[in-house]
DNA sequence: CCAAAAGTGTTGCAATTACACCCATGC
DNA sequence: GCATGGGTGTAATTGCAACACTTTTGG
């Protein structure tokens, strides 16, 4: 499979290229962005055969957990500064790494199967949260695309996908009440009902408006900017900045 | 340093019993007990070097995390069906693990440096709640000890050891409101006063006794017995025991 | 009989929920 | 001007925290 910095992808022999990974290990990353209401999910497709799976990576031999989920996100987005949180390591037996051997074999004809990358991987899952808007899906000459899916018809992921996304947005749903949630997938300025489809959207059921917005003022970490959205059909939202990062610390 | 089934220790080289594990992974468990009142810490002091660390051990090719924990578990405490919940990974750089070369070295004359034991490791953090009453810390021909010691009073541990306890405790707090919680703690049978030392322990702080009460009856999954606890210097409490298992599922 | 611990009920506050009214904007 | 969405306030409810009284047991 086709993780980690594009550039080595393609120098010298695969094993080779293995070697500067931390070996059985990877990072998986569940990318949420929200546009158009709902939440998105990121996925790659892989050629051939029919196959998505999770954006995700190997772990450098002096990389931490943390640098290896940052450099998928950057690789797979364009985004560096991204809110990225690890929720889970799976390591159960039957994470079936089978159909990886294929995909090697697409691109080259003598693979050893007896490659780690083939036989078990423990996968650590971090989840992030983006901005939409300046998220730059990007596909690398392994995959046949990247591309946002809605979170709730995204198509069925390989290996145990699918299950580590329900276990993401649970852990989402979770970090929901500190101040600050939410805010990383918005723009730097967002409105008070934008704000509100974001938390519809993880919590799953719609939240009454007036209750919603008194909670994020009296709750702190959000400021009102003298400005209004202009260009809507109806009355001019104010406009709203986080005074707080996303893991609930002061700026 | 000497991790996973004892039985295999002593067999053959190092290297080759290394080779059954998954390379530059391992589970670390904080092992939670409660006793005389407060809450207890499984540690294990390595010979030599005045060095304490957490229970823990490597991953065998064919084991899940989970069984990985387990087995620490049933090999620390003799206790084969405990409350194990992961939650952490810690994959940072400069976890340290140079003093395992000079334990290995108390047993082997001439070990390899580059094992990758001695380089970096990777470790899912486990905590555990057992019964202190039915557990029984052992210790390995490798180990000094392996005792309890008062969670606030702990000898300062190896490696980020003191890190992982403090997240431990953290998630074990925030894993409080479920229905069922601190069961694992205490035997199968147990009094109000008893649960509510327990929770008291873990959140650091006093409770209602009333309130308390209520609380756990109104929730749910506790069930009172006919029986009372008797020989108690004053009236004797009602004995409850669990109706739902430590997960919040029921039996 | 008294001290100390355990069982049960009541009151009051505070946080959340439900709901009503006014304002702005485009068609 | 009217439909639609946005901003603000208030009443109702509920969940939780504070507190009082009774019961049991050993000494």
């Amino acid at each position: 499979m086709p993780r980690g910095r594009p550039r080595v992808l393609l120098d010298g022999p695969i094993d080779k290229w293995l070697d500067q990974f931390l070996p059985h290990l990877s990072v998986d990353c569940v990318v949420f962005g929200f546009h158009g209401g709902d939440l998105k999910l990121l996925v790659v497709k892989w050629p051939g055969l029919d196959v998505w799976t999770l954006p995700g990576g190997y772990v450098g031999l002096e990389q931490s957990l943390e640098e290896a989920a940052h450099q998928v996100l950057r690789f797979r987005t364009g985004l560096r500064h991204v809110h990225l949180r690890q929720f889970q390591a799976f390591g159960r037996l039957g994470r079936k790494e089978a159909f990886g051997r294929k995909l090697f074999l697409t691109r080259y004809s003598d693979v050893d199967p007896d490659l780690w990358v083939f036989k078990r991987v423990v996968s650590i899952g971090y989840y992030a949260l983006v901005d939409f808007q300046k998220a730059r899906p990007t596909t690398d000459p392994w995959s046949d695309s990247c591309a946002w899916y809605p979170v709730d018809a995204h198509p069925p992921l390989a290996y145990d996908h699918d299950g580590i996304v329900g276990c993401a947005r649970e852990a989402l749903r979770a970090a929901l009440d500190v101040p600050g949630a939410g805010a990383s997938l918005l723009p730097e300025r967002f409105t008070m009902p934008e704000l509100q489809r974001v938390h519809e959207a993880i919590l799953g059921r719609p939240l009454d408006r007036r209750n919603f917005q008194k909670r994020m003022l009296d709750r702190g970490g959000v400021e009102r900017l003298a400005e209004r959205r202009r260009g809507g059909a109806h009355r001019a939202p104010f406009l709203y900045r986080f005074t707080v990062s996303p893991d609930g610390v002061g700026f």
